[in-house]
DNA sequence: TCAGTTGTTTATAT
DNA sequence: AATATAAACAACTG
């Protein structure tokens, strides 16, 4: 699930029941999972102090806590629910924080990511290291002057975290076929014109699946074909491409998204 | 049995 | 210093 949307709607799900309530207890199901803690040093952070305003910042998502903030990155398969206290546990719950009225619960089917602790700024750094400007607040110019300086493929470009931060495989995907943009074309070679239409594509893309909590598989995207047997491009029907650009699984139409030259 | 999967890190090469 | 590529991590699903 994890791109940028998904974690907001994590942050929304934190904030709507979390933020203001006192954590009674931390249930750590899997001790891999909470990685520069032991369970007893989560207990004593968090036992007793309520949740703050959490934040969104690319695909980290940072929750302030007593003294501590938790950064929690969700991998290819992680999720935050809130659950009644009484609901059947989940197989892949995998740290829990119980509150009154209910539990936050960090699911993960397969275990990448994890929940880290951070004292300060500086520890959180540490540990998610450089980020780019977050996708959902980039303006055009910023975008523009980000590609300036860029060498090497569009979509390795797009996927970079240190670059952007939020944009992840299925985004990009949905990005370069909206803006008809080749997934193997090379930064420089794209025009003025280009590049304004990516721009576009992003903020579009993105401001129809924040709300939505993920990249919705609606009918007229690629995401809503691109994991169909014989996929067809929703603009024109030509049979979707299926290739791997910057290490990642991609889709694209041949006729759409012209090759490079 | 085997390929495929929404993310990152590491090693290695260019 | 940047960028590219492959493999590894893990746990499934089809």
């Amino acid at each position: 699930m994890p791109e940028l949307p998904d974690v907001d709607g994590f942050r929304r799900v934190l904030a709507e029941h979390a933020a203001g309530r006192e954590v009674r207890a931390t249930v750590v199901h899997d001790r891999e999972m909470l990685r520069n803690r032991s369970p007893q040093g989560l207990g004593r952070a968090l036992r007793g102090r309520p949740f703050r305003e959490p934040e969104r910042r690319g695909k980290w998502l940072f929750a302030p806590i007593g003294d501590v903030v938790l950064l929690m990155h969700f991998g290819m398969t992680g999720l935050l629910a809130w659950e009644r206290s009484d609901a059947e546990p989940h197989r892949h719950d995998r740290i829990v924080f119980r509150c009154r009225g209910g539990e936050l619960r960090y699911r993960n089917m397969r275990r990448f990511g994890g929940i880290w602790v951070a004292r300060d700024e500086e520890e959180a750094a540490a540990v998610t290291g450089r980020l780019g400007p977050d996708a959902a607040g980039l303006n055009r110019k910023a975008f523009q002057e980000l590609l300036e300086h860029r060498r090497g493929g569009i979509k390795a470009a797009l996927m970079d975290q240190r670059l952007i931060a939020g944009l992840g495989n299925l985004l990009v995907d949905e990005i370069l076929w909206t803006a008809r943009v080749h997934p193997e074309r090379q930064v420089g070679s794209l025009d003025r014109k280009r590049r304004d239409a990516l721009f576009d594509a992003l903020r579009s893309t993105l401001r129809r699946s924040i709300p939505t909590g993920r990249v919705p598989p609606r009918r007229g995207w690629l995401t809503g074909v691109r994991d169909q047997r014989d996929a067809r491009c929703p603009r024109c029907n030509t049979g979707l491409r299926r290739t791997t650009v910057a290490g990642r699984p991609t889709r694209w139409c041949p006729r759409c998204q012209r090759a490079p030259r």
